[in-house]
DNA sequence: AAAGTTATCAACCGCTGCCTC
DNA sequence: AGAGGCAGCGGTTGATAACTT
């Protein structure tokens, strides 16, 4: 990607330099070499020793998203990785750190980026436009998008760590009562391949056997909606939907789910 | 071929939690 | 105990590439 044309310079309080942009093949080496010599850590030590004009940040960044080893840069997400985000955000919510643990290769910023590029596209086809960027609808932000419905408590079968109040708003293993909650589980989002409706076959089959998650933790095992939860009808009727082959159709049609 | 749209990627920003003093 | 620094995380932005009209 070539923006060495925009790279912007900044100053701080002492008008020293910091470096922001684009990185040069240069800045890297530097970088590796001080990982070389005393692992990955001790960020800031790098400006501070005046190796590079870039924040620790800025360094520990670089390292993780682009300069560590094994990294699968440029390689698409493949199906079997696109269904374990898919999975693992839907047990974890947004925490894009933990599910890249699940993927090697894959960074938080691969997952991140994936997931959002995703609810774009899925955005798109259900007819809403994607969320605004706008300040004043960041809170709502995820009132606004796509589809909602009453979610029951989910059972884990798994014991997990405490969560923190800040992450129990998505992630639906900890729900405990009828909570709001983003995304039903479209097939689309279950089985990506069928985001290409047209050679898509709508053979969904949600058998828990069937779910191909395949992780670090073999005993991880992934919430299922229970058949029988009260949802409001429009919800109801619109999970209905999902397994009419002509569901995508209804898009076509300017159906406005929300 | 040009213009418009969408997808992808890299990097920054702000916030939070942890650690040290 | 609490202030300050640092690392890490998630959200967001902006540039470019790729695709469509």
């Amino acid at each position: 990607m070539l923006m060495e044309g925009k790279r912007r310079i900044v100053y701080d309080e002492e008008m020293e330099e910091i470096k922001k942009g684009p990185w040069k093949a240069e800045e890297d080496q530097v970088l590796i070499n001080h990982v070389r010599k005393h692992g990955p850590r001790d960020w800031s030590s790098i400006r501070s020793k005046g190796l590079l004009q870039r924040t620790g940040k800025s360094c520990r960044l670089r390292w993780v998203n682009k300069l560590r080893p094994h990294l699968k840069s440029g390689v698409k997400f493949s199906a079997e990785e696109e269904r374990t985000v898919i999975d693992l955000q839907a047990q974890f919510g947004n925490k894009w750190a933990k599910i890249a643990t699940y993927l090697s290769g894959r960074t938080d910023n691969d997952v991140k980026n994936f997931w959002s590029s995703r609810q774009k596209r899925l955005a798109r086809i259900l007819h809403t436009s994607a969320p605004s960027s706008s300040k004043s609808h960041q809170n709502t932000k995820d009132h606004d998008d796509i589809s909602f419905v009453k979610a029951p408590k989910f059972i884990s079968s798994t014991e997990e760590e405490p969560v923190r109040k800040s992450e129990s708003c998505s992630s639906s293993s900890h729900i405990t009562d009828f909570e709001t909650i983003k995304m039903v589980p479209l097939p689309e989002l279950v089985y990506p391949s069928m985001l290409d409706y047209e050679n898509a076959p709508f053979q969904i089959d949600s058998t828990p056997e069937k779910q191909p998650f395949v992780g670090p933790h073999s005993h991880l095992s992934f919430p299922q909606l229970q058949p029988d939860f009260p949802l409001p009808l429009e919800s109801q009727d619109f999970i209905t939907r999902l397994g009419d082959p002509n569901f995508l159709d209804v898009f076509g049609n300017s159906v406005d789910l929300r």
